[in-house]
Parts: structure tokens; sequence; C-alpha cells
DNA sequence: TTTATATTAGTAATTGTTCCGAATATTGTT
DNA sequence: AACAATATTCGGAACAATTACTAATATAAA
């Protein structure tokens, strides 16, 4: 696919190179529809999808559009497959002492923290393969 | 708030447990209206929420309910306010060998990985304490 | 058994996002 | 400059996950 310029797009970018936050599609929609008078919702996501395929932009989501649960209440990281969805528990140890620099560098209370592993699982790599 | 028992919140309880998976509201739904054919949704949102108050399950999202935007595209990690929801960009050094540990634990391949902080921005420290 | 209230089923409402078709803008070609 | 090809736009409908509401039911205590 070829792209086209539009002045939509390149304002939107502009906007998340010149903003500090990391805005929602909304924010962004709020922010232009003076400039633009008739932007429009579909206008806004469809870029920032074309945005982040041309790597200029990313988006920050669980990858998952609906919430998960687990018993497992014990600390603890996760991997996720980017093909079939499965995550797995981690059995690497839990590194409080990352909390401690946060910390020390933000001067912010720091509760707790999440790390994830994204990737391709056991099953979906031998699918892959055959 | 007192909680009566309920035998579906039970139920709910003892299949995360004894699942290995992540499920969704869905999956719990699918697997229990067998057993409770009048099973609803709303039973099954309200029991994982009474639940995660209890402490007794965990619910695993991203925070916010709606996707966010960023056009730093250097890796990083964040810090997530609790209170306003806030994103900011850590100085925390990406450590890559984190995801040669899981690789060599799961055999799986990794492609990348994502930190999250949460705690309290300074903004909202100010405030509470006023 | 009576009373109080937490829980339920069922449905409607809400929210964030994606999808669609007809009109418009951009780009390359004569 | 005019034309053709097609990417982009707007606007609204469709969609999916979650939440909210209400009358009926289940639970616990008196
Ligand atoms: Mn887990
Ligand atoms: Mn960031
Ligand atoms: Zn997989
Ligand atoms: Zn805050």
């Amino acid at each position: 696919m070829l792209y086209k310029k539009s002045k939509q797009r390149d304002r939107i970018l502009e906007l998340l190179k010149t903003t500090g936050s990391h805005p929602s599609a909304d924010w962004l929609y709020e922010k232009l529809k003076a400039e633009f008078p008739r932007l429009s919702m579909g206008t806004i996501y469809r870029n920032l999808s074309i945005l982040e395929k041309q790597g200029l932009v990313k988006k920050i989501d669980f990858g998952s559009t609906y919430d998960r649960f687990e018993a497992n209440i014990t600390p603890h990281y996760h991997f996720i497959c980017e093909v079939c969805g499965a995550i797995k528990d981690l059995e690497l140890p839990v590194e409080y002492q990352l909390e401690k620099k946060v910390e020390e560098e933000t001067h912010m209370t720091v509760h707790k923290h999440r790390i994830e592993f994204f990737g391709i699982c056991n099953a979906c790599m031998a699918k892959k393969g055959s």
C-alpha cells in the first residue's frame, strides 16, 4: 500500500511528537477539531494505525481487547503469545529493587510494577513450522 | 459491605484456581452456563469484581480503559499514576538480558518486553496532601 | 418464621473502536 | 492544465466488552 500525504495525519504525528503525555484518540480529536472542523474519529484511528505500521507511533495497550483474570495472586511476571494470545506465568524472580530505582529517579511513590514478555509460544511455533 | 455466599461466585473462583490459563469473563461464562443454565454475564463480572476486592483474584488489564499513543519510539519503560492515569516515560535502562532469561526458562521466542510501574505521581501526591 | 439485604437474571445503556460507502484530495501521466 | 487512478476523508452504522438498572430470589440472622 502506498501512502499519500494527508494534513490530518501530519498534524496527528506532530501533536504526538510535541506532547510529553501519552494521549488517547479522543484527546487528539479534541485538540484538532478546531483546525479541522469536519474531523471524525475514524480519521484519528485510521491514521494512528497507519503511523503505527510506519513505525512512527506506538500504541500502548494490553494486547488483548478484553480483560483477563487469574487466581494466582503471588507476584509473578507474564509471557504473552502474540499469535494465540495465551498468557503464561513465569518463574523469573520478581525484582523489587526496580521499584526503588524508579522512586529514586522520579521521586514518586511506586506501589507495584509489572513485566510482560511478548513472543511466540511453543504451540504456535510448532504450528508455524508445519 | 458484607458478603453472602453464592454458588456462582464459589465456582468462578474454583475454576480460576484450577486453570493455568488466564481466562476472559466470556470463557468463564461458557464453562459455567451448563451448570447454571440461567447464568448471565453480569453475574460473572460482578463476582470477578468482588473476588478482586477480596484479594482472591487479579485482573490483568492495562489500567486505562482506552488505548494511548506516543511518538517516542525509543525503547523505554513507563510509570502510570493510579490516581490521574498520567503516563510518564522513565530513564531506567532497558534490560534486554531479561528476555534472554525468559527464553532460557521457557524455550519460547521473546520479541520484546514491557515494564510498567504503578504508583502516585507528584501532582496527585501534592493534591492529596492539601 | 420473619426480616433485612446481598445476589441473581435479564436487559438496557455506555464506551471505545472498527467498518462502510459516497465524496474529496493527492499523485502521476498525458 | 486536464485526466485517471486511488488513497483519504467524513459521517454514521455496526460492533464488542463492560457497566448499570430493576424486579425476583437466595442467604443469613433474629
Ligand atoms: Mn499469571
Ligand atoms: Mn512513553
Ligand atoms: Zn501461541
Ligand atoms: Zn497523578
